[in-house]
RNA sequence: GCUCGAGUGGUGGAAUUGGUAGACACGUUGGACUUAAAAUCCAAUGGACAUUAGUCCGUAUGGGUUCAAGUCCCAUCUCGAGUACCA
């Protein structure tokens, strides 16, 4: 009887469904395990197969760990807001949803078909409206929250505002806006609603702040700090220009301390930990404050606050540099700097963010005339300003240290300024010494002769005597904008009256995305909402009404943009623990169950977006008291890429013939990109296939080596346009979902990235037809198993000692790989199994039963198969894990005493099967370890048969 | 530039705390079965010499530690990922 998968397959993947049976309960003795998957963004190209990968081995550990014992929580839904979707409404008028909606449907139907064993009750969609009420909801929670540095944690903004009514804001330590001036209690009982609700959102976790965005005209959207790579749009590669405009920001900077802290405490790979962590950028150092000098011709004693990590380098400070943007440099710029400075400000505000950062080499900056004084040598030291400072880090404005820093020295000697030298014995001639631990300090008055750490805690204490300056901490992570002017995302629950945002209370979400006619920004430049007609806020009735009734008394306008695609994605993993709750995001009982995610599984690009995002979110919703753990995920893998192997035809550039790899030698060819399934295994095209997908070369011209087109190959990302796709339902329809399964993990370790072989496949296929062979009969396909029980080793039909002890290998090892995560190993050991297994000719029961459910995380529909053959009702997803039993492979271990050469003697711990002569015999082998053991006394040595394993002593 | 990570056959990759390097699989070659093909099964497969036994060389390169190094240490080279005027 044939190995017939795709009818096996089929069944229990409606078995499967039918009975529900991965359906997770929250009531449960059991102990609970959350193993989830980031949830895909459903694309109209579908999957391929690339993208399961992380899926598949997911749903190996969700189902070893079911037959651990473990309820397990093993969800999947929808990441279904996002750009593709609207960009094809924009090209075609079709509706987002609608799209969506089709993509989904062949997203599920392609991960069925692979057999996860997904909870599907617990679906979620981020463009769901029952989804997104939560989102809205969490962004509410946020606006109506502030950071309290006293007690370092976000807290009720109600408890802020009792705080400002009482005692005003100068003993309030928040985190928030720099320009908030002080107010006493009787100030602020004073000010209008307006004016109290403006001061409020200076402190709020969302804010609504002018902002200078990542704009990107392209997409007309603003972009955040991780949507943008290189200077463009990480999608489209469209480039970025800095602009003003009123945004909503997260305070995510207030967490900035907490999110590095947050990494010490869970079990994330050191990768996606060492990226966040330079994300967040926390640099140790001082802040100094310098004053201008009026006698320079500067109207007054202005203050320059600079952020120094390098403190102890303040006596080389020859000059100072401000970023153009810097808010001081109208004010002290002489006259007659005015015309250059002005003209460097234009010129540097010209340059997109591109060019600048693509043209670092070149030095460029400007005089403004005025001088700071240094505030220790009371001397004036000029103030420059350049673009190599950058307005949005530190305080926008540096001391520059030319001896001590490449840029600074850079510029000084661009400029003709002068290079104090402030080291002990070193040369600057030619380059700055920036060598902190290497440096000693002179010619600095009171730190001359320090080391670095003494010198920086000098300067420091120094400074605060003066009143200049104190410690600092800078970080480099920015609050994260959180608007987008899209159509195809959460709308905000915002309305406005008299210019101030208004939320709109929790019964009366979800504001649903209200239908447009176009999905382009309007003629006026604002975003698509503003095409809605039925757009307004009824305050009375509390609903949704048409833009013409805003009288701006009861009915105003809605919040024209939509949130970010990490909005959705932020809270996910929580809103899964009780999907189907429509009165709260989830209840305090589910929480308090699943409390966490225990595993999950993504890829790493999302290390400075989604992650870092998820982690502040969970933070939040910890400090309110929402959530029990301020970490969402203990563990993190992440899965590598699998990369495409690309075929290429080389087209001769002179006569466009096309030329078969191994003839192009030094001929001018152009590589041109051929279809993956127009190649067989041995790089051969199929010509005729080839002519048939391309037209074009219907007459073209082969030359041919031995008859044959052979096509050049290299390993590129899997993508429709390099032609290197493979699709999982090919490879389903051929060789069934277990061999696809059990083939990318037999692939590599899981962590890296490795290319895609189709041939390669039938090693796998190959290990399930004998593992189905092995308990059918070859005649008449009937299935045989022995049902005898008898001891280990004796006669009859039971299971052999060998037999045991290939099981039971088997056993130690595979739980050993997944509790590793080292699925291609393991994989590895099953062959090993059925090749020993079939050997022997085994047909035991007592083999085949554990064997099944060993097998079947891997491989779940052929194991349930034979589960069934051997007579089992119940699915094979509730049986239990077997345990390795050592006792098969070595009953009991003696001490015996061994001897070399004659002399010496130590004695050997070796297995109970194994004979003394055996033993002699392993170690007499081992000529040469026996002279590297002369004269020295192990005290044991540990042996398995033919191999010393370890000595000891 | 900085921060991580990695270099093992023709290929993907194995190798517990240092303990027979190359498991397992692909590919290749030869054989069996077949009219033929597919499928299946068997054998060989790091290199060199020897073809019976065997010997020598081999984990990017050069050193070192150790009875013993793919594994630990130092230096160099190469590749990959992230980040980039962050003061």
């Amino acid at each position: 009887m044939r190995y017939n998968f795709n009818e096996i397959e089929a069944n229990w993947q409606k078995y499967w469904a039918d009975n529900q049976t991965f359906k997770a309960e929250n009531n449960s003795d059991k102990e609970k395990f959350y193993v989830l998957d980031m949830f895909p963004y459903p694309s109209g190209a579908g999957l391929h197969v690339g993208h399961p990968l992380g899926y598949i081995a997911s749903d190996i550990y969700a189902r070893y760990k079911r037959h651990k014992g473990y309820n397990v929580l093993h969800p999947q839904g929808y990441d279904s807001f996002g750009l593709p979707a609207e960009q094809y409404a924009i090209q075609t008028g079709q509706h987002p949803a609608i799209t969506t909606a089709a993509n989904i449907k062949t997203y599920r139907r392609q991960l069925d078909q692979l057999g996860f064993s997904f909870d599907w009750s617990r679906e979620v969609r981020t463009s769901d409206p029952k989804y997104y009420k939560w989102t809205q909801w969490v962004f509410v929670q946020l606006f109506n929250s502030w950071y309290n540095k006293d007690t370092n944690k976000a807290e009720d903004i109600e408890t802020l505002v009792s705080k400002f009514s009482s005692d005003g804001n100068v003993e309030v330590n928040a985190v928030c806006d720099e320009d908030v001036g002080e107010f006493s209690g009787a100030d602020w009982n004073s000010f209008s609603s307006k004016e109290q609700q403006e001061i409020l959102l200076k402190y709020r976790l969302a804010y609504l702040a002018d902002t200078e965005v990542n704009w990107c005209p392209a997409l007309g959207t603003v972009l955040a700090n991780d949507e943008i790579i290189n200077g463009v749009s990480e999608r489209g590669g469209h480039p970025v220009i800095r602009k003003k405009m009123t945004q909503w920001s997260m305070r995510i900077s207030a967490y900035a301390q907490r999110l590095l802290d947050g990494l010490d405490t869970i079990d994330w790979p050191q990768p996606l930990k060492d990226s966040q962590t330079n994300w967040i950028g926390r640099s140790q150092g001082a802040s100094v404050t310098f004053y201008t000098v009026t006698s320079s011709g500067v109207d007054k004693r202005y203050p320059i606050e600079v952020f120094t990590t390098r403190p102890d380098t303040i006596f080389g400070a020859s000059f100072m540099t401000l970023a153009p943007e810097h808010e001081l440099v109208a004010k002290i710029t002489l006259s007659e700097q005015k015309a250059e400075v002005d003209a460097y400000i234009e010129a540097t505000a010209k340059r997109s963010e591109r060019d600048r950062m693509a043209d670092v080499k070149s030095i460029s900056g400007a005089f403004t005339g005025a001088y700071a004084e240094h505030p220790f040598t009371k001397k004036p030291i000029p103030i420059w300003i350049g673009d190599y400072v950058l307005a949005g880090y530190g305080t926008g404005a540096v001391m520059s240290v030319p001896c001590g820093d490449q840029r600074d020295w850079d510029f000084a000697k661009h400029f003709n300024i002068p290079i104090p030298n402030i080291f002990e014995g070193i040369d600057i001639s030619e380059e700055a010494f920036a060598d902190k631990e290497k440096s000693v300090i002179a010619n600095s008055d009171f730190l001359n002769g320090l080391p670095y750490k003494k010198a920086v805690k000098t300067a420091i204490y120094e400074l605060e005597k003066l009143g200049q300056g104190e410690g600092k901490i800078n970080y480099r992570l920015r609050d994260a904008v959180f608007s987008r002017q899209r159509y195809w995302g959460e709308p905000f629950p915002v309305y406005y009256v008299d210019g101030m945002p208004q939320m709109i209370a929790t019964e009366h979400l979800p504001i649903e995305l209200p239908e447009v006619e176009k999905y382009l920004p309007t003629e006026t430049g604002e975003p698509p909402l503003g095409n809605a007609t039925y757009w307004a806020w009824d305050s009375a009735s509390n609903e949704v009404v048409a833009n013409e009734k805003i009288d701006h008394k009861t009915v105003f306008p809605l919040d024209l943009n939509t949130m970010p695609g990490w909005a959705g994605s932020s809270q996910y993993f929580n809103r899964y623990m009780d999907p189907h709750n429509e009165a709260e995001i989830f209840s305090k009982a589910a929480i308090d169950y699943w409390q966490d995610v225990d595993l999950y599984i993504g890829g790493i690009e999302h290390a400075t977006g989604h992650l870092l995002y998820s982690r502040f979110w969970q933070k939040f919703m910890f400090d309110r008291g929402y959530v029990p753990q301020d970490e969402f995920a203990k563990k993190m893998i992440n899965q590598g890429m699998i990369t495409g192997t690309s075929a290429f035809i080389y087209r001769e550039e002179k006569t466009a013939r096309l030329i078969s790899k191994g003839l192009v030698a030094d001929k001018k060819v152009t590589p041109i990109h051929a279809d993956v399934s127009l190649v067989n295994a041995s790089d051969e095209l199929d010509i005729e296939g080839f002519q048939k997908w391309q037209p074009d070369y219907k007459d073209a011209e082969f030359e041919l080596e031995n008859g044959k087109y052979i096509v050049g190959r290299e390993v590129e990302k899997m993508s429709k346009s390099k032609y290197n796709v493979v699709n999982p339902d090919d490879i389903v329809k051929e060789y069934g979902a277990d061999s696809l399964r059990l083939y990318e993990m037999f692939l590599g370790p899981l962590e890296q990235s490795k290319p895609w072989n189709t041939s390669g496949i039938t090693g796998v296929h190959g290990f399930l037809k004998k593992l189905w062979k092995l308990f059918h009969s070859g005649e008449n396909g009937t299935f045989y198993v022995t049902d005898s029980h008898s001891s280990v080793g004796g006669q009859g039909e039971g299971p052999s000692a060998d037999m045991l002890k290939s099981l039971h290998k088997t056993i130690k090892k595979v739980e050993e790989d997944i509790e590793n995560f080292s699925f291609n190993t393991s994989v590895s050991t099953f062959m090993i199994c059925v090749n020993e297994l079939t050997a022997q000719k085994c047909t035991s029961r007592a083999i085949l039963e554990p064997l099944a459910i060993l097998v079947s995380p891997y491989a779940p529909h052929i194991a349930e198969e034979l589960w069934k053959k051997l007579g089992h009702s119940e699915s094979i997803a509730i049986a239990t894990f077997p345990t390795f039993e050592p006792q098969h492979l070595v009953e009991s271990s003696k001490e015996y005493p061994i001897s070399f050469n004659g002399k010496m003697r130590f004695k050997i711990e070796l297995p109970a099967e194994m004979s003394k002569e055996d033993i002699e015999a392993a170690v007499m082998a081992h000529e040469k370890t026996q002279q590297q053991l002369a004269g020295r006394t192990p005290k044991k040595v540990i042996v398995v048969p033919g191999k010393i394993v370890n000595i000891v002593g």
